[in-house]
DNA sequence: CACATTAATATGTGCATGCATATTATCTTA
DNA sequence: TAAGATAATATGCATGCACATATTAATGTG
C-alpha cells in the first residue's frame, strides 16, 4: 500500500489518476468539482486546481468553465519528442561527432518552398548540403535553406566548425515551426553518402521554422539505415 | 506596437520570451529573480512564478532553487506528437474509415518480445493482423500482440466492430509506454496489402504499453506509401 | 588547508480570499 | 412558444502570505 501524500498537488493528481484508471470515474463522466474535492482532501481549492490543470494538460480530463471537469473519452495519446542537435545525439551515445559540408551556395528559393516561406524574399537563400558522421560512419544527410534576411550573419560563415543546425539554434531562435516525419527510398546519390544500398528505406524529417512572420530555415534530414526515433509516453 | 497585458501571467510570459528572443538576456545568463520581476511588473511573485514555470516547462529557461533562473543554452527542441486513434485520424480528414481483421489467433509470445514483456506470461497472447482503410484505400497495416492477463475480455472479442486499438484505449488504459518510429521497405506481403510496389519505403511506428508492471500490448503499424506524420513546434 | 557545519537565499508549494470569465439554466417578454 | 435577457455556477486567475526545500556561500574546526 503506497501512501500518497494527499496534501501536495502531485499527490492529489496521483489519487485522481488512479480513480480514472480504475474506472471509478468512467470516461465521459463528470467528476466532482474543485470545491468538493478540496473538501474531501482537506486542502485548498488552489491545490486541487493545480492537480486538475496538470491532468487537463496531459489530456486526461477536459475542463470547461461552468460545465465542469469530465474524464476524456478518447485520452489523446500524446508523445513528447525531443529533437536534439545531431552532435549532441551522437555524443550522448558515446560516439564521436563530425560533419562535413558537401555543398554551399546562394540560390533562389526553390518553388517548393514558396508556399512555406510565405514572405516574398528579396534575394537568394543560402543552400547547404551537410553530411553528419558518428564515429566516422555516416549518420544523417542534411539539405538546408537559410533565409539570409532572418540570419544575415550566416552569409559569411562556412559552417565548418559549428554545424548550421547548432549555429542557428544559438543565433536565430525560432518562435514556431512545422515538423514532419516520413520514409524515403535511398536514391543513387543518397546511397553513396549514407552507406545504403539503392532502394533502402530511410527515415526522414523535414522542418521549417519561423521567428514570428519571418521564415528562418528549412531542413530535410535523412538518416542512415536502421535509424529509429524513440520516445516514452 | 502590441501592448501586452503585463498583469496576466501569459502577458508576463510574452515579455520574458521577447527578452530571451531579443538577446536582452543571453543564453546561459542568469535572469532577475522572481521577486525583482514581480516588482518590475507590479504583480505578485506567484504570477511571475507561473510565467517562469511555463517557460521552464517548454525548456527555454532552467530553474534551480537558490541558484536562480537562467536562459537555456541549448533550448531543447521538443515537439508534441498527437497519436490519434486511426479511425479518428482518417475521419478528421473527411474520409470514411473501415478496418478488416486479416488474422486472429492465440500464440505463444514471440521471443522478440520476451525482453519487452518482462513478466513471464502464463499463457498465450492474442495476435491480430488488421488492415485499416481510408475511403476504401489501404491506410495502414497493423500487427498486434495483446496480453490476455492485462485484458482478459479481449479473448472473446472479434474486433470486427471496434478496432483493437480503440477498444484497448477505452478498456485497458496504460500508464506508460515505449514508442518508436522508423522506415521499412515494403516486402511482398505488405505490397499486396498496402497497394505499394516492392521495396517502397514505408513509415512505421512501434509501440509497447504497460499498466504499471503489466504489459498490455505491442503494436507495429506500417503506413501506406506517402504517409507523413506532422506536428507543430 | 581541507573538510564539515551552518547560514543565506531563490525557487517550490500551500492557503484563504476575491474577482473574472465562460457557459449553462432560468426567467422574461414579444 | 420561441427568442432574448438574466442569474447561477464551475473553472481561471491574481494576490499576499507562510513555510518547505535545494543549493550555494560563508564560516568554523581539525
Amino acid at each position: 500500500m503506497t501512501l500518497t501524500d494527499t496534501n501536495s498537488w502531485t499527490g492529489i493528481r496521483e489519487v485522481l489518476l488512479r480513480r480514472i484508471h480504475n474506472r471509478i470515474w468512467q470516461p465521459g463522466e463528470l467528476i466532482p468539482h474543485e470545491a468538493d474535492l478540496a473538501e474531501e482532501f482537506g486542502c485548498a481549492r488552489t491545490t486541487v486546481n493545480r492537480a486538475l490543470r496538470d491532468l487537463a494538460e496531459s489530456g486526461l480530463v477536459i475542463r470547461k468553465r461552468r460545465a465542469g471537469t469530465r474524464v476524456a473519452i478518447n485520452p489523446p495519446q500524446r508523445a513528447t519528442l525531443t529533437i536534439p542537435i545531431i552532435r549532441e545525439e551522437v555524443e550522448s551515445l558515446g560516439r564521436s561527432y563530425r560533419h562535413s559540408i558537401l555543398e554551399r551556395n546562394l540560390r533562389p528559393l526553390p518553388p517548393m518552398l514558396h508556399g512555406a516561406f510565405q514572405v516574398s524574399l528579396s534575394e537568394d537563400v543560402l543552400f547547404l548540403k551537410t553530411l553528419h558522421f558518428s564515429d566516422e560512419r555516416p549518420y544523417a544527410f542534411e539539405e538546408r535553406h537559410i533565409n539570409l534576411d532572418a540570419a544575415p550573419d550566416a552569409r559569411d560563415l562556412a559552417f565548418n566548425e559549428i554545424s548550421a543546425n547548432e549555429w542557428l539554434v544559438h543565433n536565430a531562435p525560432y518562435t514556431h515551426g512545422d515538423l514532419s516525419f516520413f520514409a524515403v527510398n535511398a536514391d543513387e546519390t543518397l546511397c553513396g553518402k549514407l552507406d545504403a544500398t539503392t532502394g533502402t528505406a530511410l527515415f526522414a524529417m523535414e522542418r521549417i521554422t519561423w521567428a514570428g512572420e519571418m521564415p528562418i530555415t528549412h531542413v530535410r534530414l535523412i538518416f542512415a539505415p536502421g535509424y529509429r526515433m524513440r520516445t516514452e509516453i
